[in-house]
DNA sequence: ATGCGATTTAGAATTATTCTAAATCTTGAC
DNA sequence: GTCAAGATTTAGAATAATTCTAAATCGCAT
């Protein structure tokens, strides 16, 4: 179980691929088994935001002719119909996380671990002032510092 | 004339140095030539957002011998010590902020153009939850859409 | 002035991401 | 079901961003 887009939400296990197929469609994608494995792979390993290598190699082991190209594509897909959100947390690679629920990532500076914060950032209750004419269209908050270890 | 942790501050012009030099020796740092140029180009092109490339070209015109690892290592020194901040806006090259109040960037997604937006982004206020035990040293907001153009 | 540790350097190495052009799918029309 | 058109996938090469390395140089306390 899962908090999705708002509403508590079935993530689906892995072998009931119809849910994920449906998402896809409903989105406004077409549901091709290269999609079907990279957004199964990260509804299944969401806590780890996981980047496209270490998706990649999950992926591979379902569908082993999978490409690296095809793990990008696949991504830049889901992301831009708002299936998945990228994460930018530092100079390393980018990561990537199913949740599109408000919510934002904490980078632990000693064991590494993203951790998801729970919240509201609304930019104008979050305290900033967009200028007008300004079009927001996404917001991404990251923090930083020592988790409890 | 630009506002830097929290106070109006004199934004020193190129041919002053003395005053970049005083910055980075009470934040801890050793002045040394490279990264007196460093940290002078980002204060000259703050709005730009400069990546450590466009840094390094820049820093080129003053001292023709820096190479690109000095770039990188003047730039995490200030960073870590609290001069300048890194931004993560996409997956291109990571950008440098020497703003170092609090507040937002905006990346336009027609143009690509970086802006600032004034605020506070508190982890409390800002409506985060952060879980006991968690102890959060940065904060990082950012936002994409379209720009007035 | 001297010595020690910090910093800088060029270039190679590594890592992340994008590009390319051909092969293969998905879909909608028939 | 078949077919064409356009979207997607593929391997591998290419590019871009960042880190590493080991030797030379610098800054600072003495």
């Amino acid at each position: 179980m899962s908090d999705v887009k708002g509403r508590t939400v079935f993530v689906p296990p892995r072998r009931m691929r119809t849910e994920t197929d449906e998402r896809i469609v409903e989105a406004g994608l077409r549901p091709t088994a290269q999609r079907r494995v990279v957004y199964g792979v990260l509804l299944d390993h969401a806590k780890e935001h996981p980047t496209a290598d270490e998706i990649f190699m999950q992926a591979k082991t379902e569908k082993p002719e999978i490409s690296m190209a095809t793990v990008y594509n696949c991504l830049d897909a889901l992301v831009k119909h708002h299936l998945v959100k990228q994460v930018h947390l530092d100079r390393a690679a980018t990561r990537y996380c199913p949740n599109m629920d408000e919510h934002a990532h904490f980078l632990c500076e000693e064991c590494g671990e993203v951790t998801d914060f729970d919240g509201t950032a609304k930019p104008r209750t979050s305290g900033f002032r967009v200028p007008r004419g300004f079009q927001v269209t996404q917001t991404e908050m990251n923090m930083r510092g020592i988790c409890p270890a």
